[in-house]
DNA sequence: GATGAATGAGTGTTCATTCAT
DNA sequence: AATGAATGAACACTCATTCAT
């Protein structure tokens, strides 16, 4: 009986879906709102659940926010890693390439908004931060530094400290996500377009991490 | 009655300190614990004076955190407007200068945690963002364009848009001040030193600024 | 298919079972934790059953309670009531077995646990009060006064008030439930042993009671 | 100004009294609902405060409780130990007196509730129950020991131990607390007097514990 | 000017009960 | 009959701000 089967079929898809609804929901809520100041509710209402629910799939709001890091966050470095360990090309291309994909997968995305939301909130809810900086901060950092010690090791890049190295790229990236979400929009018209501000960084880092200052670097520099 | 007069003087002379102690307390309490979680008994317990009074002073606990800004940050631009105005150098020098002296005054000093409180309460308090791109941001990056602007008149550095530019090295900085303030202690031994870092970043920006690689920057960069 | 009669079999004899494994479960669980604190889930886990299972059985976590004290104190007093009118010899006699009988059966069980757990609930639970009283106290302080007539109607005890005279024993067997299960082992060390108190608490009162004090009694209390 | 000594008498005056005024409003509503069924604010409402002000005088809701048990309980010992201490007459009227004091301060007072509130919510706290013993059953009993080994010292009771012999006290006077507070009006019209079988109660025992069957004992019994 | 007692709005979490399956 | 996902009411405690003194 067909009127019997569809109830069924969506209440379990409903339950499959609660979880994922209920990350979205919280994700926009604390990247707009902030962490402390979205309440619980908010995020059930806008999942479209009651308040009870949400405990039902996190124990409390901090895991709640652990969970939104995971799916947001920690899942994109299962794809790089893969990614990277495919790549054929230059050193360069492939930094070019890691940035660009970090900027549309994360950058330019509400994801963005969990990495000033973690370092705004990290002295209220440390265990937060440190899951943020196993899951994503160390991860990230590793990857980087493999790609730059590749660099080095071809020839690429002069001999260098590629951990030191790798934190001139990352805080970029971490300053980009803080403009983004701290202070873009409170001086209207003094704001500056955030990929171009990337791409420049790259290419000047590029430019001085060069062994020698080698023509396609510098050209494709220069063109812009 | 000389009884009378001397608590009358002491008196007057707390009336004139009040301020900076209330100032110096609030901003110890809030880079130690974070501008939500301090509340402003403890401000006025450390300052020595009641609860009441620090109402007296500052209208809110907001207008407290503008005044901390403005007394600890926005003082400082005064004294380097001067110092780059007579400086006699190499741009390059007075780069090198600039973030030493600014590591100094602020990117050690309890000073620099009110960036990172800024930037974690802009959400919350909006006007406290605004005054502070205002008082500090908008100052520091003027000033740094006005230093690179000169390298590239003088041909020091090559034709570049100094605004950007100056980006590259503001997000070092603002970069090196949220994790010190947020992620810093996470997980101990994974940290890195903060000057080295702005050193190093700072060298390998000149390097990719540079019109030529210069002898003198190539060489001191390799020497680390 | 006998493949599918066993299942049936299983669940029936499960079903008819049903009623008695929530019953324990809840009495143990009561006992343990107290009402208020046991959640309902916790009875239907224990009793191997899903949480909506004991609403079918059950109207309410009340309703719940009233059958758990039915079950476990209630059937008690068809037993006495048979052993009592069958009993023969001296009315100290009867009463030392009664109370010896009691602690056996309530006082030193988990049931015991019951009446400590009414006397507390019942400003919440007027009607689970009300319920005890008629199915429990009653009863059982009918038996009592019943006992210690027989005993002044057959010259061993003097004339008095026999449901006064009752009260004495209920409220040492009272008190000692309310010990048991709320004051003990709160300071280690300082407890007592709740038989030889009951014990000793009857030879008082019989000697108390006693129409002159008889050799008998007195020796026995003596030998203590 | 009489204008002014007014309101600085009249606001001295209520800040002295708040701490009291919280007390008897908390002891009243504990006793009448329980203590968990008693929402703070409902006590700051009846003692005609904002909610917050209760936390000024008391951490928490069990620290309140700790309070009312101390003040409408634990206070009564210091009386009576001067009472006893100074007390001629016979140990037989000593504790007529006694029984008597504690029924006329606390067993048919609000103060009498507690007692049955500590024993039923000492599962749910156990620190206040901790407390209750420590504060009130402990010196109780030993008062009550002592008063009883007066007796044996001075031939007036038998050899016995004082301990479990002042059980046989302690166990009717909780169990009158509870019936009170707990079972008393379930079914109206089977209650008892409660005073009357106090008194019986310690006649009976005083009869139990005489050495000899004294003639002033035995005739006061027998009167009633 | 200085005090500090008083205020009261705001929120994460639990759990008995329901009901669609 | 049995399930278990969903509900939503209930509640202690904090703290910026006020104002009578």
């Amino acid at each position: 009986m067909p009127a019997l089967v569809k109830p069924t079929v969506r209440r379990e898809r409903r339950k499959q879906e609660r979880p994922g609804e209920l990350l979205q929901a919280a994700l926009e809520l604390f990247v707009e709102k902030g962490f402390a100041a979205t309440r619980v509710e908010e995020v059930t209402v806008r999942a479209g659940v009651s308040k009870g629910t949400l405990f039902l799939y996190y124990d409390s709001k901090e895991e709640l926010f652990k969970a939104v890091i995971q799916a947001h966050l920690g899942e994109h470095f299962i794809a790089w890693d893969q990614e990277f360990g495919a790549f054929e090309g230059s050193t360069a291309e492939m930094l070019r390439y890691g940035i660009g994909s970090w900027w549309e997968r994360i950058g330019s995305t509400l994801a963005g908004g969990l990495t000033k939301l973690v370092m705004s909130e990290s002295k209220n809810f440390p265990d937060v931060a440190a899951y943020y900086r196993a899951q994503v901060m160390q991860p990230g950092q590793v990857l980087l530094q493999r790609i730059l010690q590749r660099g080095i090791d071809q020839g690429e890049f002069r001999a260098m400290d590629a951990q030191t190295a790798s934190l001139s790229l990352i805080s970029a990236m971490v300053f980009l996500l803080m403009w983004r979400h701290s202070m873009s929009g409170c001086t209207p018209g003094a704001d500056f377009d955030p990929k171009a501000f990337l791409d420049t960084h790259l290419e000047t880092l590029l430019c001085g991490w060069a062994r020698t200052a080698s023509k396609r670097t510098k050209e494709r520099h220069e063109d812009r």
